[in-house]
DNA sequence: CTTGACTCCGTACCGCAGTACGGACTTAGT
DNA sequence: ACTAAGTCCGTACTGCGGTACGGAGTCAAG
């Protein structure tokens, strides 16, 4: 009778029923309590278990990731430099991803150059570089 | 008796056997000359199709635009600009991507200005932030 | 005459993060 | 009594870009 159901929990996080279904599974989210054996119910902690999931994920975490730091939210040995050591791996992860979408930027920026988009498409500057590797 | 094997135009090109194989299944690559009407023989013209691919894909096109770019290349009544207007699509695509990713940055990076790294796990602050979105 | 390298083919599998489906059940409202 | 909404569960499917597997055939060298 207490507690969010699956639907009113997917709801207010805005996320599939789904979905939560889909993490708990993959062991993210604990088995919630359920009414008459039967009916999930979820408690305020598991909401914000279920933020903190989708905050670390829209992080660039991954899911197996995520599961980490959840673990490191419970285990009482656990540090905090635990945590700052992921979380400036995942900003260097991050980094490198900017790094090379940048010189995948300047290379298109180099190919629309060469080409003042006038012609036809055969030797067309672009597509013959792109050809010649 | 002529043009490169399966085999050589993996290596030649830096991709696996298996690939070119997939490429062909996509219809990226035609299917080529068969010696004795079995061993798959490359053409140089079918060396820089592949280059091609390759070459695109690195720079973030899907292989379905890059199938796309493939028939623009074919098609005599393609235009430079046809080319063009996809490589631009491509660039804004991939500014979007960086934008996103900055934003990522800067939320890590206020993160780890949070911590200190001393202490334990729990109460940490870059955890707590992620809880309560 | 056997071994190894290469090729052929279809099919299955991988990681990632979900989404969809379908049959069964309960509960509330009309 | 009936319907609709919500929930349950397991399983299958999605998109992306490949990779792996296994059995069969062919060819040259030792």
């Amino acid at each position: 009778m207490s507690g969010l159901t699956i639907g009113q929990l997917a709801v207010s996080a805005g996320v599939n029923v789904e979905t939560i279904r889909f993490y708990e599974r993959k062991g993210l989210l604990k088995q919630p309590e359920r009414e008459g054996g039967r009916i999930r119910r979820y408690s305020p902690e598991a909401r914000r278990r279920l933020t903190f999931i989708r905050g670390a994920r829209d992080l660039g975490f991954t899911l197996q990731e995520v599961g980490e730091l959840l673990s490191l939210r419970q285990d009482p040995k656990a540090t905090r430099s635990d945590v700052r050591t992921r979380t400036m791996a995942k900003l260097e992860d991050v980094d490198r991803r900017i790094e090379f979408l940048e010189d995948v930027r300047s290379s298109l920026k180099t190919l629309l150059k060469q080409c003042d988009g006038s012609g036809p498409a055969s030797n067309c500057p672009i597509l013959d570089s792109l050809e010649s590797q």
